[in-house]
DNA sequence: GCAGGGTCTTGACCAGGATCAATGCACTCG
DNA sequence: CGAGTGCATTGATCCTGGTCAAGACCCTGC
């Protein structure tokens, strides 16, 4: 805790990657997916307590390596606090079919309650620390609080949600335009810079994530920088014309 | 309710829809989106009755009447009971986007209790009824009973791995094919018959709601006819080779 | 019966993006 | 330092499925 870098997992340093600080507990609740529940939404101190006893810190990961794995048995969910994660499947023939990907402050893991396993890997795109809720203990505090049955049944929605919107069929333009701009929401919502941004992941993870090829992924983004929408080098990005990039993404935005 | 037919907009007889009858309130409850919890795992006959209070039968619809609207507040979930619905969104230019069918016995507007506005509409493609459940008090509810409260969850967890799995880019072959595997295996979980079925959407409707053209949809169709994988008939589909089909779609099914 | 309006089907053509292939680039390690 | 590796970029070609257009089919209502 309290790294003040990213390391990745070639030891560079790349100082942009945000964290979810929790030296002070407030500060980190602020960011982190229940801080709606623990500080703002008049849970009592005997509630804030427990669910902060009920939390227990894990990691570092580094890149590559797994917080869990497709058909291990479903204990717990998982709040990001450092770094990016993805969750992917794996098919027969071994490709990969990327679900999403998880900034700091998010909450990993809500698809495994029903199948009761973890229906995919989830793995760290860089050093990864996490916060680990165990959802039997979470459940059973949530018959007591109503904050937090509330906050996880909105939490849970609000996945149905994106998750649905994403199988809107749509150009190549309209799915990156998207997907900065919603990186970008989500960066800013924890309190990060919108503005630029560092992007955890490949662009073929990018690719396979927008249901693109990887060389479509690179020409989009060429043809937004030639078009003054973005600035792009290697894996990072500026964005110069939101406006623009909100007008092309258009019929992927609203929800 | 106890209607023994599925009387369509235009007044035409459509015997096959099936129907989540609760003439008798165990055999209702055991094809029931809550039958699991109300009858099979151990809930006290208090919490079943009071689950039954809390149930308020609503419609007939006719079709193409709204069960929901977007943008107006949410207040409750609802169960199918008869017919079949669509939910969808439209965009400003009027396009329409559809999320999902229900069938007898599934729940509609678990995505609404994020925003707490219905973000879509649901609409009646043939005669439908529901079951209305005040979601208020149904989280009341769940509080008291943990059956309640774990059957909430992982309804709510099971659409997002339902959603997030149908964003794999895949041909429209495997698109139908899964499509039809989909439904079969729906009817049949609910204890109609999988093996025919008779579709209540319009070619277009499956066409938008799979990201493809109604025009693909007819032609896939006819070609998994002419080899022998289907019977076709307007809206009347019989499965004549299942592991055809499930080899097609084997991509999109492992859940 | 016939006209009218959906929905569905079929055909011809076209384009967006996938695929294949080559090259560049950055970093690691021997 | 130079080979090796993985990622990113760019170019050339091809194919799936979208679009446009016409016609078939079915139901309804006059």
């Amino acid at each position: 805790m309290g790294l003040g870098h990213d390391e990745t997992a070639n030891g560079r340093i790349a100082p942009h990657n945000p964290i979810a600080d929790d030296g002070d507990e407030s500060k980190f609740c602020s960011t982190c997916a229940f801080g709606a529940v623990c500080v703002g939404r008049g849970v009592d101190k005997i509630g804030l307590n427990e669910l902060h006893c009920l939390v227990e810190h894990v990691g570092p990961y580094r890149a590559g390596e797994s917080i869990f794995r497709t058909g291990s048995r479903f204990g717990a969910i998982f709040a990001v606090r450092l770094g990016t994660v993805k969750t992917r499947l794996v098919d027969m023939e071994g490709r990969e079919l990327i679900l999403g990907f998880y900034l700091p402050g998010e909450l990993v893991g809500l698809n495994a309650i029903h199948p009761e396993i973890y229906p995919c890997d989830a793995v760290a795109l860089d050093t990864v620390e996490v916060c680990r809720f165990s959802f039997p203990a979470l459940a059973t505090l949530a018959m007591r609080l109503p904050q937090v049955q509330k906050e996880l049944f909105r939490r849970l929605s609000k996945d149905i949600g994106d998750a649905s919107l994403r199988n809107q069929e749509s150009s190549a333009d309209e799915r990156l335009a998207a997907f900065v701009l919603d990186l970008s929401a989500r960066y800013e919502a924890r309190g990060f810079s919108g503005q630029s941004l560092h992007l955890s992941m490949s662009r073929s993870d990018i690719a396979n994530y927008l249901g693109l090829a990887s060389e479509t992924v690179s020409r989009v983004l060429r043809r937004f920088q030639d078009g003054g929408l973005l600035g792009v080098d290697g894996r990072e990005v500026t964005i110069n014309d939101a406006a623009a990039l909100k007008d092309i993404a258009k019929n992927l935005l609203y929800r």
